[in-house]
DNA sequence: CTACATACGTAATAACGTAACGCCGGGGCG
DNA sequence: CGCCCCGGCGTTACGTTATTACGTATGTAG
């Protein structure tokens, strides 16, 4: 449960986590370095550092479809490796979940292939239920 | 071979799909537009336009953890929403499977949400049997 | 003190993707 | 036939996303 596996953070991994909770859902790079121009951020670097970070401590995850970057909804984000996302394309809301038997079953493969898996990316796209037309 | 259950390609299409087919692996847009200058290609949107296509058709697959393109492995390709892929990243091989029981599990979860499931895309980093170290 | 590792700042550039415009050829249809 | 529409195409320009390269500062182990 660990709530503190990780590091502290610092001053820019801080900024960039913050800017990204506050979101409450998906980020661009870009748009994380805009928010924190006031803050002295004045390259894309400073984001992406900070970012790698975050992944790393499993803190931030990466959305591939979107190029863009979430905080993880668990507080401690124990569930780092399992994580999937449903992302309606009509409002923009991303929902984590965690697909366990959906995992195990993609890992079974991967056992009976040989492959050494290291990262899953999981991510849905379609339109969520408040934005499916209900007449 | 070919089932046809999309119309003729047109030339550009053609010529896109045969570089990915011919390349056995995933290519960037960038690399298929370097393949085809001396086919008279000069703008990404050349290649973009028909990869579209390609994709709409069901005959390529996009990586987007690698913001590259595959030709899809079965010839007529009817599992073309069910598809997953192994990448491996010591040797850039992609394996593409279709994990019917994981899709299966969820599209029981968007279904419990009321996620009007569109697209999904499932893609495993890690490294692949040739590449593990045996000893 | 030196050596090494980590974080940081900045500039420049590479890689990926799209908007906007106009042209052309083939159907449908009055 | 003349007209319109539409899909594919070519080109220019631009917007967005990500990285390379180089230099600085700070902390810690030997």
């Amino acid at each position: 449960m660990s709530v503190e596996t990780h590091p502290e953070l610092t001053k820019n991994q801080a900024l960039v986590f913050g800017s990204l909770s506050d979101a409450g859902g998906p980020l661009t790079a870009y748009a994380i370095l805009d928010l924190l121009r006031d803050s002295g951020f004045r390259a894309p670097l400073q984001v992406y550092r900070a970012l790698d970070k975050l992944v790393e401590y499993g803190m931030v995850h990466r959305l591939e479809s979107l190029n863009a970057f979430v905080a993880c909804s668990h507080k401690g984000c124990s569930s780092h490796g399992t994580a999937a996302f449903a992302i309606c394309e009509k409002c923009g809301e991303v929902s984590e979940f965690t697909p366990v038997k959906a995992m195990t079953l993609l890992q079974d493969w991967t056992r009976s292939e040989g492959f050494q898996l290291s990262r899953t990316t999981i991510e849905l796209r379609g339109t969520c239920r408040q934005c499916a037309v209900p007449n």
